[in-house]
Formats: structure tokens, sequence, C-alpha cells
DNA sequence: GATGATTTGTACGTATGTATA
DNA sequence: ATATACATACGTACAAATCAT
């Protein structure tokens, strides 16, 4: 028995593909996605290609415009604020539903992902750090027993993706998201829902602003006005 | 000069059609949609009618699975109580958030749209009352001056239509609707953002339940079950 | 501003995969 | 279980629109 075959379509993998790359960072936000160089690199036609631009499209990831082709979704400094409040907002209601409805399973498990962030953190392993991150929000979101909630946690998480990596330059910023995620769990296990939702609001904006202010600073367009202020 | 040309494409006049169709109820959920039918209905080719179909798809009103088609995205009970647990949860943060930042314009401009409501349920208009109610909701939304916010809200909003036309079959619930909306308007207008999210939270829940139960007791195996038992 | 090059949008035929008998 | 039928997925060709010259 192996893993059941996918059976996938051309379109889906890449779909799949394309939207790893884009929230990876490895396609830069503005970035062209031309249908006949897709195509040809992929090694299909463009009908397939045509697809998957659509679904990128539709999912956010990108932004096409009728006879002018498609870039990856470029996003303005105030649209990427927006979208980490409500990501703090969501979070905060997966806290809250979380610590009514968690099982005390899950409520085990969240504790036990927990304390492995606080190793990879204290060990500086930063790559074991962020999945160990990754698997910690996901849990509260599967602990928020709202599969649709759940989804719409992890679709604007995965498009924040390719910003929440300037965080871990912040010095120090490992630390202290690991105290801020203590004090959640805390809540979460105290069954406090509301004390859960305001900590991790409070967490997720200050991941929030130490991104968008570090993609600020990083972007082409600060750089050249930076260097005109010198 | 007239209205600037549109220029939309085919692709994208079938997705507004037939969103607009799925959303007003008039596709049921489980609808099969077929390509060459839908290419023979509208008159293009089928092309067009697999991009629009795709893009529903990843808008969540249709389902498709690879080989077997696609039909109206079928909304079980539970997905149904999510999705309105999520309305409930997204306009609620809207509330908290236009108590804390509407300006004396856009407060005043939401009493007004609030009287249209109570004007029309008193008149006993039904068609007038859903469109004021909805720009009342929409106002919430745009009062949280958070666009990505806004968007998502009126997203989750409208794949929900179908199924809160049901509650407007329960006697007194406009009344009840109207008093809801004062109290969350009253919430907001003193800047009083937990009370006006937790109202919110509250009205939205009620017609959610109401608009459930009705559905669940009007879908067809709820029908045959009911006449299996007489 | 017109024209040509380039790219996207559409049409339609073929192949592949799934579900029937 | 094999084969057949059918609908979808893909590929190629053409048309339309955009942008650059």
């Amino acid at each position: 028995m192996s893993t059941a075959a996918p059976k996938r379509t051309r379109a889906e993998e890449l779909r799949i593909a394309l939207a790893d790359d884009i929230v990876s960072g490895r396609l830069a936000p503005g970035f062209r996605l031309d249908e006949r160089e897709l195509a040809e690199r992929f090694g299909v036609s463009r009908t397939p290609v045509r697809e998957a631009l659509r679904q990128l499209a539709a999912a956010g990831l990108a932004e096409t415009r009728p006879h002018k082709g498609v870039v990856v979704a470029p996003v303005t400094e105030g649209r990427l604020h927006e979208m980490f409040e409500v990501m703090a907002e969501l979070e905060g209601v997966c806290s809250r539903l979380s610590a009514e409805r968690m099982s005390p399973r899950e409520r085990r498990e969240l504790e036990a992902l927990h304390e492995n962030c606080a190793r990879f953190m204290r060990s500086g392993a930063a790559e074991e750090y962020h999945l160990a991150n990754e698997a910690f929000h996901g849990a509260i979101y599967r602990g928020s027993h709202n599969g649709f909630l759940a989804d719409n946690a992890f679709m604007v998480r995965s498009r924040l993706g390719p910003f929440r990596r300037a965080q871990f330059r912040v010095v120090g910023r490992l630390g202290k998201s690991v105290a801020e995620h203590d004090a959640v769990v805390q809540a979460i296990l105290r069954g406090d829902g509301d004390a859960a939702a305001r900590l991790m609001r409070h967490h997720v904006a200050v991941v929030g602003d130490a991104s968008a202010d570090y993609v600020a600073s990083h972007r082409p367009e600060a750089q050249a006005a930076a260097i005109a202020l010198r």
C-alpha cells in the first residue's frame, strides 16, 4: 500500500507548483506570468496553464486583466496591513473557539506543539522553528472545530507567507513570539476564550507590523527613495 | 459620452451570469453544470465555459472533481452552520472596527440606512427590506476601513445568499431583526466596539440558525424522510 | 495616428480517464 | 473483470485585442 494515487490533472499540478512559488516568494509580486513561457517550461500546452492561472487569480495570488496578461498579485503596503489585520482577527476567533471547543487530547497536542516551538527557538534552528510554528497555528485553526473558518484562515496565512518570512530578520523576535504563544496557550487551556482571542490578535498584529515595516523598507521604490535622500 | 465600454470577455460574462444564478438560488446546490449544454445555451464554445466553471469552483460556488464533472456546490448542513458562524464572526469584527473608525459622516449614513430598514419592515415591503438590509450590512463592512475584510465578508455573505432568503418565511423575524440592528447601531454610535461585535455576532447567529433550520427541514431528503415517517 | 508584432481569448478536434454494462 | 460509452482534459489553430514602433 503506497499513498493513494493522487491522479491529479496537469492544471492542478501547475496551480500547486505556481502557488508554491508565489507563497514562498520565489515569484515576486508583479512578476509577469507568461502563458507561452510557462507552457514551454512545464512541457504542456497553454490550456492547462490558463486554467491554473485563472485559479490563482481567483485565490487572490495573481491578478489578471483581459488581454493584458497575468501577474503575481502586487500587494500594496496598505493592503498588506489590511491582510495582517484580517489574519489577526481570524486567528483570534480560532483561538476563542479553540478555548471553548478543544478536546482534552487536542489541548495536550497544542501544548506539545508549543513546546516544540520553544525548543527550536532556544536552539536557534530557524527553519525547524518555522515549520513548528506553522503546525502550532494549524492546530489552533483545527481546534475551532469549524472547517470553513480553518480553510479561510489557512488561505490568508498562505497569501501572507512571502511577507511573514521577513520578521525572522528582527533580532529577538523569535523569543518574544514564543512568549506570546505561551500566553495564548495558557488562555486556551484554562478555557478563557476572550483572553485567548485578545492575546492571539496581539501576537499576529506584532508579527504583521514587523513584517509590513520590513517589507516596506526593503521595496525597490523604498530603496530608491532612501538612496535619493542621501 | 455613454457608459465606458465594459469590454468584458465571454468567460467573465458567463462567470457573472452563473454566479448570479447560483447565489440567487435559481441553480440549486448539486445541479450538474454540463460544459456542452452551457456552451450551447449561451452560444459560445466550451473553452470559456470551462474557464468560468473553474473560477466558480475556486470561489467555492461550484465543485469540480477531475473527470467527473462540475456541480453547483452542495452545502451540507454542517458546512452551512460553519459558514454562518464565520459570517457572524466577520460581521462582528466589522462592527467592532466600525465603532472605532467610522467617520461622523459614515455614522450618520448608518443611522439613515437603519431607519430605512425599519420603515420597510413596518410597511411590510419584503423586497425593499431585503435591499435596505444589504445596504445596511454593506455600510458596516466599509466602515471597518479595511477593504480586504470587507471583500471577504461580502464574499461569504454572497455565498450564503440562497440560504438566507429562507429566514423571511419566519413570522415576526423582520421586526426582531430590526431591533437587533438597532442595538448594534447604538453600540457603534457610542463607540463601544466590543458590544457592537457581540451584538452583531448574536444577530447573524440568530439569522443563521433560522435559515439553517428552515433549509434543513425543506431539503428533498428531509422531505422524503418526513413523508416516510407519516 | 496607423501598422505590425506579440499576446491573450476562443473554437474545435483528439486523447485520456471514469463509470457504466 | 473486460470492454464500451461517455464526459472531461488537453492540444492546436485561429481570431481579436493590446502595445510598440
